[in-house]
DNA sequence: CTTGACCCTAAAGTACACTATAGGGTTTAT
DNA sequence: ATAAACCCTATAGTGTACTTTAGGGTCAAG
């Protein structure tokens, strides 16, 4: 019933190599049980949720050991108090937003330059529109400046 | 009128070092002008936007090589055609909103375990509702389940 | 019963993004 | 005019997150 996984399986369904899920491994980010018989790693669906979350968190810029805290919240219950857990999850909590609002202005940014382009084959350097946003728009603090279509 | 700044004043407001800075020039990431009477680097006002957008794109996981490319879609649009820009710009707006995604999965997990816990003195091991949640909620491709509060 | 695809460990090597060190010039304030 | 606080170059070293290499076991198919 509980379907394991043996290394190959569970690296070619994440697109990951089985080097990257042993040195996981070897840094207690994600333990697989272990075959006795064969010796081999047999990975069940909660390791693979598991490898998951580890993924898509490293994509958003969390370190290998932000991501092994954040499950230790979940595995290691009895090693935190509440007001540790409770600290920790707000914190964790205030920075997702600030990384969700970085990510909404530059998407803000780059729809006015991805809008803005005719997408022809000339030279981008022909661009007026591009040309025209020269200052601000992908930095920081940027404005909400819609712009129109097209060339020349 | 044009405010340059010196590396250490520069660095100092964004909270990074000086040697972080002259990495990043030799990264051909941000080029500030050289006084030529006394050979110091001076940054202005778009060399510390620029700045900015390299330190807030770092932070939602994008390498610098990345960040490289982002900026020169402004810096060298006559390298490149209308049709890359907007191919290249539709490709990273979809990572972006992906990533946005994520966050907000990650975020929601988050608050879940966050309004569970009480944040008392006592070990969370006897957080009886933070162990009611104890498959999925932090984890990728999670519901959107609601808890109540307080222990036992 | 052997061959090929897969698995194992241990250890060395690599890419990226800094960070530190050595040796020296510039600015600013007393 | 001299010393602290700053700047410069060049180069070596570090931490993170893998990746590769070397030398073997395991297993299903023919
Ligand atoms: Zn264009
Ligand atoms: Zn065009
Ligand atoms: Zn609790
Ligand atoms: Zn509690």
């Amino acid at each position: 019933m509980d379907k394991l996984l043996k290394i190959g399986e569970v690296a070619k369904q994440a697109n990951i190599t089985v080097e990257t899920l042993r040195f996981y491994q070897s840094e207690q980010l994600l333990i697989p049980k272990m075959s006795n018989q064969s010796g081999y790693r047999l990975y069940s669906v909660q390791d693979q949720q598991k490898l998951n979350f580890i993924l898509h968190s490293k994509k958003v810029g969390f370190s290998l050991s932000e991501i092994k805290q954040l499950l230790s919240l979940r595995t290691d219950k009895d090693q935190h108090t509440c007001e540790e857990v409770k600290n920790y999850t707000g914190d964790k909590i205030d920075e997702i937003e600030s990384k969700i609002h970085d990510l909404q202005k530059m998407s803000l940014a780059l729809s006015n330059l991805h809008n803005a382009c005719c997408g022809g084959s000339e030279s981008a350097k022909q661009c007026t529109i591009l040309n025209s946003l020269d200052d601000p728009e992908l930095f920081a603090n940027s404005n909400n400046k819609t712009l129109g279509k097209n060339h020349d």
